[in-house]
DNA sequence: ATTATCTATAGATCTATAGATAATGC
DNA sequence: ATTATCTATAGATCTATAGATAATGC
């Protein structure tokens, strides 16, 4: 009951965006990362909210790549989290928070791999073919995630949506600054900055193309054959003539 | 009641695929197209179930672009058809024949669209490059319906996801068609049967991420632009060393 | 008679929340 | 006292169908 103070005052929307700030200050560290922050929950202590949401996302992420996100249940998210609906709309204030959670998580975790991929590549004789091979292969591991992103960003209220998408934008700059960096050093040769911005497009779409042409590409070539040819496709872009 | 009998002896499996078969006979002439005489019906005009199921699909169409699938009722598809909801389950079976229905109305049109363009582009100077560009018209004509086409394959049945996966490859062949053509005519240098099939692949898919990426293209890009420098980009592949 | 259409609703969910209960720490 | 969790359910849909009605043609 006295929860309901905290609650009332906010019968038709249900989020307010300008009162979230002093709600979670428990991230005051990492950059902006965590934007998980602006979900709202009646939870005190930060550390258990990190926690069970972590386990909201693990059980959903499942859920939704079996099942799609519209007919998986907010009963099914809360009993393979292992606890109670009840207990579940403590954590989040919608199902399409979960969604956001995931979406989130999903990028977090393609673009520490990207990143790391990038640094392996870094030093290598080709850096770029080496890029985009450890890239590709993060593709192939994430498959099931990625596509769970095309598929369901659409899901996502206004607002979030606009996030999913500068996420999506960051891993691709991710490539226009290795382009970048390898024009500008001589290692490839020169190229207008378009140029680039369209090639690092080109990269992650072509990676993309992997997971949801799968059902075709997976009969057809190992991933090893794949990133092969896709490279040299790339590579050319490169050719001076 | 007549109509029990038929509908009768079928209350788990709503649609027996074995028994199709001699239920529409009315498109014998057409290859295989018309392949939404698999849905069944309980109306005996078959050129009233075109008619009704053209008007199912023009409604359910804009509802599903603006909506999505899941948020869309069977009630407003029957409302924008401008019929009641018992008549439109005189046409389809279920919610999920109507997306069925539309994606397979919108891949005969990219067809259409891309044949033509072939067609158009096949005499040209540059055959290949015009083919491009005209293809890429087509995704930017036709960008809400493509997405859509990404957005809720998933949510079809299994057996009609595959159809849908069907025409999807269908569209690609006819770019291995064309690159084949004129690499066997020597308008362009010689390349491989796998090279080949991958860069039909990258065209089509380079064509539809206008239409999953226009969010941030649009506003970088003319589309002009767009088809410029990714038919630069692709064309380096037939360029030899 | 036969075919097409409509109205009304059964039946099955599903999300989100109120209020009760358990656990924790003073 | 305070915080976290659970149970039970309000309230709102939504799909699909039964049965009634209207239209058509013999």
């Amino acid at each position: 009951m006295f929860r309901m103070s905290a609650r009332s005052g906010n019968k038709s929307g249900r989020r307010q965006n300008t009162a979230a700030g002093h709600r979670n200050r428990n991230q005051a560290m990492k950059p902006r990362q965590n934007s998980t922050g602006d979900i709202p929950t009646q939870i005190k202590d930060p550390r258990l909210v990190e926690r069970r949401r972590r386990q909201i996302v693990d059980a959903a992420v499942q859920l939704f790549i079996r099942q799609g996100f519209h007919k998986t249940t907010t009963r099914q998210i809360a009993r393979a989290a292992g606890f109670s609906i009840g207990s579940l709309y403590e954590y989040i204030a919608s199902k399409e928070d979960v969604l956001y959670l995931v979406c989130e998580s999903i990028h977090a975790e393609v673009e520490h791999g990207v990143s790391e991929a990038l640094v392996r590549a870094d030093g290598a004789r080709n850096a770029l073919a080496e890029a985009i091979r450890e890239y590709f292969l993060v593709c192939n591991r994430m498959s099931d995630f990625i596509l769970l992103i095309y598929q369901e960003t659409q899901s996502l209220p206004e607002q979030w949506k606009k996030r999913v998408l500068e996420n999506e934008l960051r891993i691709t700059g991710l490539f226009v600054e290795v382009l970048a960096r390898l024009v500008a050093s001589g290692e490839l040769p020169p190229l207008d900055d378009r140029r680039i911005e369209i090639a690092a497009h080109n990269i992650s779409v072509l990676g993309h193309m992997w997971t949801f042409r799968r059902w075709f590409f997976s009969r057809h070539y190992t991933i090893e054959e794949y990133i092969q040819l896709q490279t040299e496709f790339i590579l050319k872009v490169f050719i001076d003539r």
